[in-house]
DNA sequence: CTTGACCTTCCCGTGACTGGAACCCTCATT
DNA sequence: AATGAGGGTTCCAGTCACGGGAAGGTCAAG
């Protein structure tokens, strides 16, 4: 398969998986022509890659992932230290946006949104009060 | 007031404000030696942005609600449509967020997390069954 | 006079790509 | 045989909002 095809069947965009090879991460072979042929094994560990992006994992995570799911003596217990890691993270941003939202909320709607100048959007922002 | 002392009392890294200037957000003004001198205006500017900034507003939007505070013509409108405009990216990236915390949750519970290479939350990343 | 704490500019690196230029390969049509 | 479309290739620059670090100027204190 080529790369199109491959982009297609796996949703990557083309450009990902070449900038995926060139980060060590998925190695196809090369056509005479120098065209990249990916082999099965090549569209399993992108898709791989496109779902634990998905899920928020770093890129080195993802090595590190992949290094474990081809490891067959590998123990779950360091899989499951990564995932909770990547959680915590994952929830600490969202702890970080959730006030951010609530802040923003307040003071949209405290504002009026007409075409007056008084905005307590504005007043807060410049340290009012 | 030197950048040091700007740096302290704002709570804004050198590096940042020193940014700011680069980007045309603040200008100080510059001593015989070419130290920037800050006024008071820009102490209180660098706070507006410092805050902008923590509520997660980017800098294109910093600018523009920094021009908004400064005109004294301006529509309330103008300031909610910003803000609510940024409050939808927020809420969008919650969302994103949440739905990871779920999936990772679920698939931490579901593994043992012990000395065995069995482990549900590889599966699911290699498309599993 | 030197030390150390400031300050300056400049350039590179971050993460995970994306866009674009300039060029090659293959096949089908004119 | 030439042309055009639609693949592919490499390489370079840009994104966003800074941070790190080098090389050097400035200033107050001992």
């Amino acid at each position: 398969m080529n790369i199109g095809d491959v982009s297609t069947q796996t949703g990557l965009p083309a450009k990902t998986i070449r900038y995926y090879e060139d980060i060590g991460l998925v190695k196809p072979l090369r056509d005479d022509n120098g065209y990249r042929r990916y082999r099965s094994q090549d569209i399993h560990k992108l898709n791989f890659l496109g779902r634990a992006r998905a899920l928020g994992f770093t890129i080195e995570d993802c090595r590190t992932l992949m290094a474990l799911y081809e490891d067959d003596t590998r123990a779950s217990s360091d899989v499951k230290k990564v995932a909770r890691a990547h959680l915590a993270q994952v929830e600490a941003k969202i702890a970080d946006l959730n006030a951010m939202r609530d802040t923003l909320g307040h003071l949209i709607d405290a504002c009026a949104g007409d075409d007056r100048p008084d905005c307590p959007i504005l007043q807060d922002l410049g340290g009012k009060a």
